[in-house]
RNA sequence: GGGGCCGUAGCUCAAUUGGUUAGAGCACUGGACUGUCGAUCCAGAGGUUGCGGGUUCGAGCCCCGUCGGCCUCGCCA
């Protein structure tokens, strides 16, 4: 090492000691005579002074130092003057009485500081990522990451888990997200694909016998981007033999348990609350609600079929529903731009008809647009259906299910964040439980697995798999984070007949499974085991536990919004050589490169 | 594919209803200064207002297109 220490480590206890630091140079401060440089590496700062003493060959250097510029720094630990002590910095008491300046590195000038206070645009923050991964926030950030890693690979280490590496060059399954696809140079046009997940391959380790799996994983998915989603993102990877969804959602408990102490030091009890999938979509619209806070959904259907009213009645009428949620004594704070701003909001994102709001007044009526077209009764019952009080506000959707599920949640999501009904330090751990095994698609409509079709019904649900396969309950759970999906996993369905019915429900011929999945379906018929898992997000995790509001800050080398790296400008074209090595003809090439 | 916000000096931002030579702080360059820690002081350099077109006597500002970043719906576990 070309270093005794690090630049965070010194202390007054130091004083007196020669040593040798390494560091980039984070702010200089030239008073003629004397002058300051502040070290910096990822420990810490120290101040270096620079004066006479030093020689005059070193003072030469370090007049010429600049921010960025890589220094190795002889010196004598000494205490500060008398009190020149900065008592920010945990090296602030010492300083470093150079006998040797020498720059290791120079820097140009670079497009920001790791230091400056205002934060660049993201951009240049993407397109420098050397620079921007200087940033302390930014190294807490993936130190907080490698930490997390770290104490999830022990605890799963500790339960007798095996970590057990899958492909990334796999097979193409027409299930879930879009692939992304890999040319196979030796098999003309034929593809591999990476991974969406390690699903299949970790339920054949099962019936290999390898009863407790682990794996960190990296996950592709060429799907739209948003903030909390990267094409290509990490999953702490696990699965068990011999357990029901009780068993994993334990083991995940006790995982949850150690980060959060360890990380946050926030305890902790566990079994942690559950939620079955209805009663979330019920009370909060959302299967990963945000439980931080209340603002639960009321629903006023059978209210709304009392009415004349067009709209309400209207929409019970065609089988909809007529649902709100209320603000508490700050309609005050709702002025009718804001109004407009949340109703324009619920039409273009959610797509619902309209907003109908209501104002508790002072003394206890109801005021709203749309009062004189509802008759007293209903007024009143809605009043008592929210307990509504002078000064609060409520708002409300007469709509499809669905609408009014993903349009109050909505609403419900930006009310608690604009108004801050909650801790930003909180967190809130949960579940939610008990999903449906299909989804009707309205396009085609047919059934698709809500979850991947080799999720198991739950054991009372077998007779509606069948009958009404809407009805039907899956051994699934969702681990919930403050309002994101931090994780989720089912029970695997085990035995070749169930899995059998599954994919016919799905419309799945027994030609097309055995030629997508074969190979799984051959391994449930030598023996399988009872098996289920889980998947966590790890990005997710992360970000949430620093605190952060985007995933991209908590991966060293993450992707814009267009998937695009614009660090190394990836993806980039390829020379025709490649190509046609690739067997593969681009359409309409590339206008430049 | 849809909706929204943004793009002005290296960086962060400002610029009256569309009106003279587009400003400030930081950074940068040169100089001064032996105790600063957001050092200070003096001087200087730095701009195709993302790009292309249009409207106008006149565009950083208005309109259309395009490129890029972000948020979001669809999509995605």
């Amino acid at each position: 090492m070309l270093r005794s220490h690090t630049c965070g480590e010194l202390r007054i206890a130091n004083v007196d000691q020669q040593v040798t630091l390494c560091g980039w140079v984070d702010k200089y401060r030239d008073h003629g005579g004397t002058m300051f440089l502040d070290l910096r590496d990822r420990y810490g700062r120290t101040q270096v002074v620079v004066n006479p003493d030093s020689g005059t060959d070193n003072v030469e250097v370090a007049k010429k130092l600049r921010g960025e510029d890589v220094v190795l720094i002889e010196g004598v630990v000494s205490a500060r003057l008398m009190g020149k002590d900065n008592m920010k910095l945990p090296t602030g008491e010492i300083e470093i009485r150079a006998t040797r300046v020498q720059l290791l590195n120079r820097s140009l000038t670079p497009p920001f500081f790791p230091n400056q206070e205002e934060l660049p645009g993201e951009d240049l923050r993407l397109k420098h990522r050397f620079i921007d991964l200087r940033r302390s926030s930014m190294q807490e950030t993936l130190i907080l990451r490698a930490k997390i890693i770290k104490a999830m690979r022990d605890y799963f280490a500790d339960n007798d888990f095996i970590d057990v590496e899958t492909p990334i060059l796999g097979r193409s399954t027409p299930e879930g997200a879009r692939d992304y696809l890999v040319p196979s140079r030796v098999h003309w046009g034929q593809f591999f694909a990476l991974p969406q997940s390690p699903q299949l391959y970790k339920q054949i380790l099962m019936v290999a016998g390898y009863d407790r799996y682990v794996q960190v994983a990296r996950c592709f998915r060429d799907e739209d981007l948003r903030a909390d989603r990267q094409p290509e993102f990490t999953q702490l990877d696990m699965e068990m033999s011999f357990v029901d969804a009780n068993d994993i959602i334990a083991m995940i408990d006790g995982l949850m348990v150690q980060l959060a102490d360890k990380m946050l030091g926030i305890p902790l009890t566990t079994p942690l609350p559950r939620m079955t999938y209805d009663e979330a979509m019920r009370r909060f619209g959302s299967d990963c609600p945000d439980l931080r806070f209340g603002m639960e959904i009321v629903d006023c259907s059978d209210l709304a079929a009392q009415t004349s009213f067009r709209v309400f009645r209207g929409a019970v009428d065609e089988g909809g529903h007529v649902r709100g949620i209320k603000v508490d004594r700050r309609a005050e704070e709702f002025s009718r731009k804001r109004i407009d701003e949340l109703t324009e909001f619920t039409k273009n994102d959610f797509g619902a008809k309209g907003l109908a709001w209501f104002r508790v007044e002072q003394d206890g009526s109801l005021w709203s647009p749309i009062s004189k077209n509802l008759e007293p009764a209903v007024l009143d019952g809605i009043k008592s259906r929210f307990q509504a009080e002078p000064g609060d506000l409520i708002l409300m959707l007469a709509d499809t299910w669905e609408v009014t599920c993903k349009g109050l949640n909505g609403l419900r999501r930006r009310l608690g964040a604009e108004l801050q009904l909650y801790d930003p330090k909180q967190m809130h751990f949960s579940w939610v439980v008990e999903f449906p095994m299909f989804d009707k698609d309205e396009e085609s409509n047919r059934w698709v697995a809500m979850h991947h079709p080799f999720t198991a019904p739950r054991s009372q649900d077998l007779e509606s798999l069948k009958k009404s396969p809407g009805d039907c309950r899956a051994q699934a759970y969702d681990l919930v984070i403050n309002g994101y999906e931090a994780g989720g996993g089912t029970i695997r369905i085990h035995d070749h007949s169930t899995q059998q019915d599954v994919f016919d429900l799905l419309g799945m011929t027994a030609e097309m499974a055995r030629d997508r999945f074969g190979f799984l379906l051959d391994a449930l018929s030598y023996g399988a085991p009872p098996h289920g898992g889980i998947a966590l997000g790890i990005d997710r995790i992360v970000m949430l536990f620093a605190r952060l509001d985007n995933i991209r800050d908590c991966i060293a080398f993450p992707k814009t919004q267009r998937a695009m790296d614009l660090m190394t400008e990836a993806p980039g074209s390829v020379e025709h050589k490649q190509l046609h090595e690739l067997h593969i003809q681009v359409e309409t090439p590339p206008a430049k490169s």
